[in-house]
DNA sequence: TTTTTCAATTGAACGCCGTTCAATTGATGG
DNA sequence: CCATCAATTGAACGGCGTTCAATTGAAAAA
């Protein structure tokens, strides 16, 4: 009837009983397993009875400490890893700068753990409790900007999803992409393109060679978009900032009709 | 050892052969009834087994005429989502004015499958052959507007990433959604904002009510962003027109250092 | 006509998954 | 010394993706 998840708060409480005392197993211990399981063989493999086999466990212990069901194991893995995310951030820097800054802490949290991506993505939108001091810190930015109203929603709505999206893209995992299978067919798809129905992705080819977006693979290495992150932050903030400034001759978005 | 998914291309070759002939089950029809029930029943809801059971037919045929794995299944469901998305556009337009057709195009034609956008933003990164037309067409755009070399891939990367991250995210299924109970627990949340904690999103909740983005709810109802897609469209066209009328003074990135 | 071929389908099987639950363990408080 | 109960166990249930040896029956070959 009872469980661990029931009791147990984010911290640990008071000193436990049972057999459990001397083993010690903490709902933390397991979210943190979890990302480490997810982080190496990434989240297709993920299941929660290889969690139990790497933790030397049943898998209803799982259960019993987590509580729920494998959606609340993963927001507690989103909550744990976009915790603590508006730290990085100096709160007397210009509002543009406090944007990018943060934006910028949110990149790098995804990327240390680029196999939970999908999940961050999903969470963000009601993960309420722990993000709450993320959606405030973007909020006061943007009304440090002069922004408010429907202006204030589209510029965070625009921000959030833009940029947000953009990192859960850069991440998606290829499909078709086991044992260097997908490299060899990438490769080919790009000797195949056709130079008279495709000339400017034929052309672009050889010099951004594989810098572009769709095609994430660069002999075999990883490929970082954090140029192009960088250029789609400046380009978001820099017309925020522009509207911002004359608010009456450019609006966001057109006075509502409703 | 031989399948259907070997012989038949996109569109049907010779009249078959065989018992089937009079059923006659077809590729393209296992797709089309595979994105039915995926908009009716919701992407976790789906398996190949009630794939199967829906079309009165043994699991192990999906196997034969798809081939491959549930994986190859998906990829097609994607490029017949996607494919002729850039019939809807006006190649005498100007270059902006295009840009934003074709993204417009492309958050409409994901609308209409909502279910089936988690799909779309991983298969759009390689799904080569059914979207090279669509590259080839925001490239054009792009290189329209003046940009080349590195400018253009962080441009491109920038309104892909960006435009395509928002529309998977805006339609991202909210966890824990199960029989309305999700609405309540984010009415819950909502009273419990604390506003001396959080004074911005607790002052956006009345008149901004569930128009964040972080919200998507509204007594029941579905929430449109449409307002706040066009405000991020307005935002990086009109940036990158900025910046292509004066590439000199404010280049979209720095010169690459290597 | 009879026979052969083979596209299309079947049903059973394998192993893994998420989840539940009645039992069990054993340190601790009384 | 005993009763409690936090913590764990192992078995079980149904569903899943996937494979494969068999089967069907219309069309091609004889």
């Amino acid at each position: 009837m009872s469980s661990a998840a029931d009791k147990q708060g984010t911290f640990v409480a008071k000193p436990p009983r049972g057999r459990a005392a001397a083993i010690g197993l903490t709902r933390a211990q397991i979210v943190e397993a979890a990302i480490a399981q997810i982080d190496a063989r990434g989240l297709s493999a993920f299941s929660l009875r290889e969690l139990a086999r790497g933790l030397g466990v049943s898998p209803a212990v799982i259960y019993w400490h987590v509580g729920g069901s494998k959606e609340d194991l993963f927001a507690a893995i989103a909550a744990t890893i976009t915790g603590g995310l508006v730290a990085a951030q100096d709160p007397n820097a210009p509002w543009t700068e406090r944007l990018s800054q943060v934006f910028h802490a949110y990149r790098a949290a995804v990327h240390r753990h680029p196999n939970i991506s999908p999940l961050l993505g999903a969470q963000m939108k009601s993960n309420g409790n722990s993000s709450l001091d993320w959606i405030e810190t973007v909020l006061r930015a943007l009304a440090d900007g002069g922004f408010q109203g429907t202006a204030l929603r589209d510029a965070f709505n625009a921000l959030i999803g833009g940029l947000c999206g953009f990192v859960t893209m850069e991440l998606a995992p290829a499909p078709l992409s086991e044992d260097g299978a997908w490299e060899s067919r990438v490769a080919e798809r790009l000797a195949a393109v056709d130079p008279e129905a495709y000339p400017l992705t034929h052309a672009a080819l050889p010099q951004l060679a594989n810098r572009i977006f769709v095609l994430r693979w660069q002999n075999g290495a990883e490929v970082s978009y954090e140029e192009s992150f960088s250029a789609l932050l400046e380009l978001l903030i820099d017309g925020l900032a522009l509207r911002a400034a004359r608010p009456a001759t450019i609006a966001l978005s057109e006075p509502s009709h409703g």
